[in-house]
Formats: structure tokens, sequence, C-alpha cells
DNA sequence: ATGGTTGTGCGACAA
């Protein structure tokens, strides 16, 4: 059965519902996974996401802050939920399709703005949950179907940035960052869906700034945005993209959806 | 170097 996974930083899925709406009607995703939700969980548009052809819910959301949330076609079974970092931030959530495919639904702090984890504790808190990631994936093992997608707010590849040498030391492409998520793909064996179809040779962008005058002219972007599948369902993996184009819709989130689709 | 914008929710704080 091929299958379409969705993954979208909506920052404020209130805000964003138009959206999640020309998502739908554009791309028919199977599962969509959403990150920065911002919404008291009484407060998520249940009806509205129904009403758009996706009954089945999954929620982990606090008010105001981070939260995420899948939303499927079809039936979604619960995984436990953990505990990141010692904290209950809402950055994670799973679900298991009818097959027993898992997908994970991660949003990563973002870090702060200084690279440095004495300095900072927003980017030791990255780190650190990057470090817990490594340590689940090798929990996890490679023998089962899992897919990863979320904000990862790492763009790993020097083709994920629009200047490498400019933003070495920008929170999102430091080496330090960098190196802890090669540590979290290398201990579950992931593979990055998209990169198997958009070679790393090409710049590829999922994010651009709010702050820029035009996003789309200065182009300053980074692959923040990711969907990573576990080794055995790297053969069936059948086509990724970037909706680009998403970055221009009104009103607009400074990420854009990234789509997967594979044989289950 | 700095400042630029958006969101939640109504004051900062996070991104």
């Amino acid at each position: 059965m091929p299958i379409t996974i969705a993954t979208w930083n909506v920052n404020s899925v209130r805000l964003r519902l138009p959206g999640v709406a020309a998502l739908a009607e554009a791309h028919a995703p199977d599962v969509i996974c959403l990150q920065e939700v911002k919404v008291a969980p009484e407060l998520f548009p249940i009806e509205a996401v129904k009403a758009l052809g996706y009954p089945y819910l999954r929620l982990e959301s606090q008010k105001g802050y981070n939260g995420v949330a899948i939303l499927s076609r079809l039936p979604l079974a619960p995984i436990e939920s953990r505990q990141w970092c010692t904290r209950n931030d809402c950055r994670h959530i799973g679900a298991l399709l009818p097959d027993g495919t898992a997908i994970h639904n991660f949003y990563v702090p973002a870090g702060g703005d200084i690279p440095d984890p004495d300095e900072n504790p927003k980017f030791a808190h990255k780190l650190d949950f990057l470090s817990e990631m490594a340590a689940w994936s090798e929990e996890l093992g490679s023998d089962n179907r899992s897919i990863v997608v979320g904000d990862l707010n790492v763009a790993p590849l020097e083709t994920d940035v629009w200047s490498h040498k400019q933003l070495l030391n920008v929170v999102s492409h430091t080496p330090v960052e960098v190196a802890a998520f090669e540590r979290v793909v290398a201990a579950g064996s992931w593979e990055d869906a998209v990169r198997a179809f958009i070679p790393p040779e090409e710049r590829l962008y999922t994010w651009w700034s709010y702050r820029a005058r035009d996003w789309s002219a200065s182009d300053r972007g980074r692959r923040l945005d990711h969907i990573w599948v576990s080794p055995s369902l790297r053969d069936q993996l059948r086509s990724a993209s970037v909706l680009r184009s998403a970055r221009g819709w009104e009103p607009p989130s400074d990420h854009v959806p990234v789509l997967a689709s594979l044989e289950i």
C-alpha cells in the first residue's frame, strides 16, 4: 500500500488551518505530522481536521509553546510517550500505523542564539535532547519499521544552508550540533528520505526567517525539517519533496511541509 | 555588528 507522510512546523495550528487544508487538498498525505501547534490540548481544532479527512489524531500539546500532533486517515495506535530531558514539554509523539509501522514526530529544541552549552542553557538542552535521541535510536534497534519526522532544528549538510561559511557559528549549523545530529542518524541507521531523492549536491531548504524583507528573493534558507526511515523501509521509499511554495501561503509559517511516499 | 518578524496572549519570551 502506498502511503504519503507530511511533516510541517505550522507555528500555531489555529492560524495555519487554511494551510493544513491546502496541504491536504494538494498532496493528500495519509499522515500529517505537525510541530509547534502552540495550543492547549482542549483548544486543538479537532473537528476542523476531521472535516479535512483526518479522523485519527495523536496530540501532545500545551498552552503557548511547542506541541506536536499526528493527523491520520488511517487508524493510529498510541505509542507510549516518554520523557525527554526530564521535562514534559511536548516535543515528541509516536503512533503505530495499522501495519505496525511506527511514526515518531519530533520538535527538537531550537537552542537559542549562543552556540555554547556553558553560556546558554537552551543550547545545552538541544545537545542533550539530541544525545537522548541517539540513545533512543540505539534502543529502538534497526529490525523494525520506523519513521522519524519533524523539525529537528539542525541543517546538517553544507547544501542545507544558504551559506555554510556564514552559518558555521550560527545555531542550527554549528559543527557540534551537526555531529550530535549525525550520531542520532548513525545510532538508528536512519536513511534521509529526502536526500535519497534530492541529491546532496543540490541546495535545499525548508525554513526561511520571518525577518527577511523578501524571503524568496534573498533565499537565505535552511533545511531544518527532516524525514528519516529505518533500514527496513529504505527500499520502500518512492518519492520525497519539499513544498517551497507554501512559504508564500497567507499567513505563512516560517517552515514549509516536507513529504515522503513509501510502500508499506 | 545590528536588527529585522511572528506567535501566544496581554507581558515577556521563544523562535
